[in-house]
DNA sequence: TAAAAGGATTGATAAATATCAAATCGCACT
DNA sequence: AGTGCGATTTGATATTTATCAATCCTTTTA
């Protein structure tokens, strides 16, 4: 990777705490590379070679089957993503496609996993990653089943006003046709549930959306009650066209 | 606990690498307890005061919201469950009710993320149980967004058959209420969905089912393309009434 | 053993969601 | 500025799923 993002990665949550042995093996071993927007980097199935920690840019996470498809989740930076099918040596159980142009760092999994048993502090960072991936699909799988479209959208909009620090006024990261499968719909019915959501205190012009009656839209969403606490995220990571110097497109550019 | 529980619990994944000394600690500080069928050992929200390995039995783990209730997933021996909860410091996120009878090993919070820190083995395990947590919901969510209901109900049975070696013909474990919110749907859809199955080569009597075309009801079901491998089960283990002796009913019994 | 209670099934209806088609909007590209 | 393309919205309809009610069945209890 360039001098000066190595410092800049070094000190993500996930390495942090290394011993600098093991991280500069590590560090020396991976890739820096630079994809361009819409690219799959790879398919459910696929044997997990590389644990892949999202630098910049934005990653979805889907899964199809039967011709059906639908968008699981979507990484932000900065988080690594697919550790669980690199710790466990198994198939990734998600395609993943960059959404904007993103710099991804590519650990081979081999190494990731000999390392995990070396370094204390590698590991715990590890188990905090699981941890709380874990808890997010608990929430999602809880919200999917417990609520209905419209409420969904709602919560969807609350929790992405919190992790703007509460902002009433934020655009919407990516297509909404991708977030109507994020919260398992119809991009019409997302679009509808925009509509009916104007009498719950919000509104929606294009990606800009405005949370004019906190209050009203919180009694019509019923938000969980237990919030795991929240990073700070790069909020414009996912806006598309984000600008991050692409050398040649889609040629990677080892470290 | 009881002398003769305690080898049979030290074998468990998640204990049998550690060393002694700290095994030795750990379980000192914990309880095996019986519970009686039907109780609810945490609620959602809760600190996370103890990990719990369920030994014997069967447990319910649901999250509910404005009224509305669903099960998220059933554990059974030998598992550990909420462990997310446990090493991220954070509230349950989910409820925890007995099914059947069940004995379960309660071990505090504190010393468990004490001994994770100095116990190399035990860390690993830590991770390899959480990942397979992960994978485990990362299937559900994507079989609830993908499958509707008749399929799901036809993939739950052929997993449940893998589950017993490619057994054609096997019991449904507990109420089929709690099978439906478990599939995500009413009980009387799933009702309806067995009637369904039918026709694509599955019978289902009371609480006994037998797959009479696994072709045909693969062709129907569309089962995922990949599964982790499966852990060997204690197939009786949910059957409610299974023996166990209960002593006092209700009255926790201290190790 | 009868009654009662709760679970499971069945049928009828309602609500939520998806699908299909058409119109509109917004934006990139001449 | 005009054009074209795809995304979004809107409307009409179909499908899926939930709800409500009644009945059947099994198990528990008096």
């Amino acid at each position: 990777m360039r001098p000066g993002e190595r410092p800049e990665i070094a000190r993500l949550p996930l390495f942090a705490e290394m011993r600098e042995e093991e991280r500069s093996r590590l560090f020396a071993a991976s890739f820096l590379q630079v994809f361009p927007p819409e690219l799959t980097l790879f398919e459910a199935g696929q044997q997990a070679d590389f644990l892949h920690v999202l630098v910049d840019g934005c990653v979805e996470l889907k899964a199809s089957n039967n011709g059906r498809d639908t968008t699981l989740t979507i990484v932000e930076p900065v988080r690594s993503f697919i550790l669980a099918a690199v710790v466990t040596d198994m198939p990734y159980l998600m395609t993943a496609r960059t959404l904007s142009a993103s710099r991804i760092l590519l650990m081979p999994a081999e190494l990731v996993r000999g390392l995990i048993h070396q370094d204390k502090a590698l590991m715990m960072a590890v188990i905090r990653e699981l941890a709380n991936g874990y808890r997010e699909f608990v929430r999602t799988l809880a919200d999917l089943k417990l609520r209905q479209s419209t409420e969904r959208i709602g919560n969807y909009l609350l929790l992405q006003s919190r992790r703007r620090g509460g902002a009433e006024n934020f655009q919407l990261p990516g297509e909404k046709k991708m977030l109507a499968s994020l919260l398992g719909m119809t991009p019409e019915n997302l679009s509808r549930g925009f509509g009916a959501l104007v009498a719950e205190g919000v509104e929606v012009h294009g990606s800009q959306v405005t949370i004019r009656d906190r209050e009203r839209l919180e009694a019509f969403s019923r938000p969980d009650a237990f919030y795991d606490p929240v990073e700070n995220r790069d909020v414009n990571a996912c806006k598309v066209g984000a600008s991050i110097s692409l050398g040649k497109p889609g040629r990677p550019i080892p470290g």
